[in-house]
DNA sequence: GTAATTCCGACTGTTTTACTCGGATTTCTC
DNA sequence: GAGAAATCCGAGTAAAACAGTCGGAATTAC
């Protein structure tokens, strides 16, 4: 029930994209820098990020990456999904037509699992990354950037 | 980000626990039989629960388990913790004074932390055994009670 | 005394996590 | 054209978590 160090690092290493990819395309080496994240690890996210179309990247000498789409279209639920796949507590298979569940409609713990991750659900997908870059931007502005110690 | 077997079966081997022990107490023998659940296993999602206090062991031949307090003031959310743990999708560690996480409260991806873990906070501990064993109730005296090919 | 039961800790195979590594490919700059 | 700076890609690996099983001790009804 933990989001792994994917979804955790992946999130901040977007948002770190977002607040310096309005210039130029932003290197893995420079997200890795400023947020103390391996580039080999950093690859792996950011390739989920871009093969989901959050990011694109731009090959060669110079290159890197910025956002594939204006940021207050992208969700941290659309990030988390690229990052971790489906975000379900229970994936019930009772949404398919023949599945395994037979009884799925009768299922009482079904009623519970729904609840859950329409919550997650309903959480997730109206947080805009939009949101989070303007408060990370309020919070340099002041000096109050997060230091490197915070690891989520 | 998944709610293991622990949570799934745990929470089921309860419902029927409570549909059941109404007038004696329940083994897990019999409770083994109705979930599909091997005995070994329920062994130690059943003592979990009573460690959490959540259920009350009678010891010896016809002996079994009974809930420790009605089904209304059991939550989900109870249930869940004393099966899986925590059920914090992070666990921020900025909660405590001094913590590793210095720059806990600038941290903005904490905030979505926060927000994910209170929607599932909110979302399981409103959710009352008592309404399960009733909707069960229901479903069983129409004989629509879930087969056993349902697995969560 | 025996059978039915809870109680408990140790053990084990499988899967997932959290990475690293080596090298191929692309492109800018000189 | 050479070299450096990047992305791109698949394979590998140690550690942890998961999903159980197993053997046996303790308790109690009959």
């Amino acid at each position: 029930m933990k989001l792994s160090t994917k979804g955790r690092y992946g999130l901040r290493a977007l948002i770190d994209l977002a607040l310096y990819s309005e210039e130029e395309a932003v290197s893995i080496q420079s997200i890795s820098n400023r947020q103390n994240i391996s580039v080999s690890y950093l690859e792996q996210l950011v390739a989920k990020l871009r093969k989901a179309g959050l990011v694109q990247s731009v090959r060669g000498a110079n290159g890197g990456y910025r956002l594939a789409k204006p940021s207050d279209e992208i969700s941290v639920g659309d990030i988390l999904r690229a990052l971790e796949g489906n975000l379900d507590a229970v994936t019930c298979s009772g949404n398919q037509e023949h599945s395994t569940c037979e009884g799925a409609d009768l299922c009482v713990t079904r009623f519970v699992w729904q609840r859950i991750n329409e919550s997650i659900t309903q959480a997730v997908d109206t947080m805009m990354l939009s949101q989070l870059v303007e408060e990370s931007r309020e919070l340099r502005d002041k000096g109050q950037i997060c230091n490197q110690k915070c690891e989520n």
